[in-house]
DNA sequence: ACCTGAACACCGTTCAAGT
DNA sequence: ACCTGAACACCGTTCAAGT
């Protein structure tokens, strides 16, 4: 099979999903691929592309422009909840997200989709309130994952996300 | 000089301050201090270990429990804005505290202290509110280095700090 | 146009052996 | 008790040379 920037991303995804950042090296994917690690920057200008392409594929099947709004603040409940349904089984998927959204905000179309229905719910200030959403929701998808990666506790702790969720959206909007 | 566990924290602390996340490495460090890489493995378990004490080492001298409490709103923001000050000049320190925070969210004195004073301010949901304000500090300190660091948009793009922690304190606390 | 081979300059961690 | 030397198993990236 021919090596495209298609396919080194689709392998790239899948060493994520299944090993975690710690494996997802050039090396590693370029052996993954049969190909030289040098082959991979033919396609691709270096590891910080191909994270911040990662992570726009892992909230590719995420929907948008839901039109069903009559409910805006329902819909906007519904999309992160999504957002974060698509991140938590992929290990340090919040992290790679983080990466992509600190390099550019408006880069990932799931999370620029937060910002347009805030707009629609009748948040304040958009653009901060759309930091302070994405931020809760990569802080506390990134410490979900860890804890339930160590050893002690394994009693997940009740799960914050919710209820703080709800603090954030009934303090953005009217 | 004797190698000590504080004289190593101490070293790592400043090559983070001076050069950021990617020159602090093992091997580095032990340049640095004089010694052969292994030494330094006698006094500290792991670079994860030694990350989460260079986190407490960054927000150290952010002050705890300051007494005249008379206004706890008002303490509670001016103990987040200093603990952003205390952060902000050291390349990649937020993201050294997420990685202290996440192992263990109550390793870091000072965002404790954050918990403390949501609860003497009237907050409902103590956890989830710390966890909020938490995320919303070290996702706003690496968005700004981040922007700080890149070549374009040298003009800052306005704060969107304080507006987000406003809204945050507004909703949290009754 | 696309890829290999080989190199450059690094990593974190372990552990026998020395003092 | 504390440290060195040397190894193990890796990294990201570049670039002449091949096809």
């Amino acid at each position: 099979m021919a090596l495209t920037r298609v396919r080194v991303v689709d392998v790239a995804t899948s060493i994520l999903r299944e090993f975690g950042l710690g494996d997802l090296s050039m090396r590693r994917l370029a052996r993954e691929l049969d190909v030289a690690p040098g082959a991979i920057y033919w396609h691709i200008a270096n590891k910080q592309v191909l994270l911040a392409a990662v992570a726009e594929r892992l909230l590719a099947d995420v929907p948008l422009g839901e039109q069903g709004a009559d409910d805006p603040a329902a819909a906007l409940r519904a999309h992160v909840l999504a957002v974060r349904d698509a991140l938590l089984p992929v290990p340090d998927g919040a992290d790679v997200v983080a990466i992509a959204y600190t390099l550019d905000p408006d880069s990932v179309p799931a999370l620029r989709e937060i910002g347009v229905l805030l707009k629609e719910a009748g948040a304040q200030d958009v653009a901060a309130s759309t930091d302070l959403v994405v931020h809760h929701i990569l802080g506390s998808v990134a410490a979900t994952q860890v804890r339930a990666a160590s050893p002690e506790e394994a009693v997940s702790s009740p799960d914050r996300f919710e209820p703080a969720l709800d603090i954030l959206l009934g303090l953005s909007c009217g």
